[in-house]
DNA sequence: TTGAAAGCGCTAACAA
DNA sequence: TTGTTAGCGCTTTCAA
């Protein structure tokens, strides 16, 4: 912390130890092979001067970044409509941490800035990247695994999984919503109608499976797609309803559609969960306890999402690049758990 | 994108152009002083060996690094649990990619984490840093400072801010609560209650200032501290309606509290905004139109907060050290508007 | 165990 | 206008 101006480099901490630039860089880099005393000395003169490594001329011999990206492909806004995202990066940020690697976010909204993604990860400023991207036909994720960069996906991509090695860390969404549609049923409701989410999107089509796991034999007329938000959520009731006048429970696909769900019986004069018992997804942070009744809901552990797929993805830099092509999990799958409230 | 392994360099595209590297670096960095013939031709080797200049090597003579971190310091879950977050760093990151700057995301919390992201910063691996902290006994916006790098704050710092020239954008918080605590007034209220924030953050001094400044003679019993949650919100509800049940409005610091005394009002039988009329403050997302009634709010343009944030530090980039000294404008203040609804 | 020296890929004087 | 050259600060053989 002395010396103003330019900050002390290794030549710097190797004169005022009174060793060579090397010893220095052994003892900065873990001290292995250096004698204790020596290595005492140079850990003071780093401390007395301030030292810290630059990074970019470590990266320049090591080829090494300790940084990887985060691709947030979403076109629309719906990402930042809940604290989803906010809950995945903290996880992903915390592992990242522990690690000693940096995160760079790279937002993109539409097909222009894919080339500018494409760019930045082929030219070879971060060591890995991780990828979130909702929709089945995003043409960013087969253009970043062209790039040849070690990279991990946030929840399940569009295409048939076992095609590259592609990893990815997801929730159980089909067995959540098996859990939701199972519950619903145990509680003795026999028209259970099921709103589905945008089903452009893994999630929503893993949702419906699990709805039909459950009720194989279902009224195709109790099924509505919804696109996630409270409007299309009030749109698709309002569109069951009129279809199903008989219905007694809704499973919607997430907590956003549940919510619109709830506005449009109570609305039309429907107690809840009386007459109709609502189950949601997401266990969405204020929302789930604050529709009136309260939601029922399946929660998933967000942040673990996030922890894990940083965890999967510094461990395949460890492990060199060779690990992708060997039989190496694809996916990760975390578990889900119905969270009772009024609502059902 | 041919030859396989490592990328090519400089030195292989001049060799294939036929020109020293000096000059493809010319070209590769604007092309000034090259004549035409000389930059196609090195255009076009660049083009046909996949060219991508190493960023490290770059830093490592320029001393820039063309990035920006973003801190955001929030020991507690708030800030991931409404949207404003992303909002803003939605506006960043479109900011620094207009400009070629990437985005560096520093999560921290707790003490622990101030001293890595002090390191981290004066190590110079930005060229500037955006820092969001909300809380008045913050430690980290010192640290920050102190570690001489160019700075914008997000939100009013909480020492004086003719302190040091220390740059930060903010919302017209105090202005919007005078036009929603105005607005309740000019509906004939009388008795108007204000549930504040968490009295360490300024946006919360601020709002409350602003209630004063309309009503500068208010009861004291009208004013509740809440925490911005909603049970917080809760709790000042309930310890309002004791002190004074001839309320007949309430203004809350934010809509997450908005609705929670929506909710003791419903359950203690007040109609809103019949007998109570409520306003909020952000205009959050999903929340503010479906609380029931839906709410009557100030919006702020958080993305706009985060872009000017963006901007303004950039421009301190470009503009040299020698700015921050001289007379620039240290806060920009983001004008609101008062969203009416059904509530107020 | 320590040091000397080469070189990572690039930019920026300076010369031609 | 173009090329030559000297580093930027670090890691990493290789020798001692």
């Amino acid at each position: 912390m002395s010396e103003a101006g330019s900050r002390p480099t290794l030549e710097a901490v190797a004169a005022r130890a009174g060793v060579s630039r090397a010893t220095v860089s052994r003892v900065v880099n873990g001290g292995d092979g250096v004698r204790e005393p020596l290595a005492e000395r140079v850990r003071r003169a780093v401390e007395e001067l301030g030292y810290v490594p630059n990074q970019a001329a470590r990266s320049l011999v090591t080829r090494r970044h300790d940084a990887v990206a985060v691709v947030i492909a979403e076109p629309e806004t719906r990402v930042f409509a809940d604290p989803f995202f906010a809950l995945q990066l903290r996880g992903i940020s915390k592992e990242l941490t522990t690690h000693d690697n940096q995160l760079v976010l790279l937002l993109t909204e539409g097909r222009d800035d894919h080339a500018r993604v494409g760019r930045y990860l082929a030219g070879g400023h971060v060591d890995g990247v991780l990828v979130f991207s909702l929709h089945l036909d995003d043409a960013l994720p087969a253009l970043i695994q062209g790039a040849g960069i070690p990279t991990v996906f946030g929840g399940r991509p569009g295409w048939s999984s076992d095609d590259d090695g592609a990893v990815y860390v997801d929730s159980d969404n089909r067995g959540g919503a098996r859990a939701a549609v199972r519950h619903l049923v145990g509680l003795g409701r026999r028209r259970v109608a099921h709103i589905a989410g945008a089903l452009d999107q893994t999630s929503a089509v893993d949702r419906l499976d699990g709805y039909r796991d459950v009720l194989p034999g279902a009224d195709p007329r109790l099924i509505a797609e919804g696109d996630f938000t409270p409007a299309g959520g009030e749109r698709a009731m309002r569109a069951l309803l009129e279809r199903c006048p008989d219905l007694d429970a809704v499973f919607a696909a997430n907590d956003l559609m549940a919510s619109g769900a709830l506005r449009v019986l109570r609305e039309r004069g429907r107690r809840v969960p009386g007459e109709v018992a609502v189950v949601g997804f997401d266990d969405m942070a204020p929302l789930a306890e604050q529709t009136d009744p309260p939601l029922t809901t399946v929660r998933q552990d967000i942040e673990e999402m996030g922890r894990l797929m940083a965890r999967l993805l510094l461990g395949r830099l460890r492990g060199g690049p060779g690990e992708a092509a060997g039989g190496t999990a694809a996916g990760v799958v975390l578990s889900t758990t119905l969270v009772r409230r009024a609502s059902a």
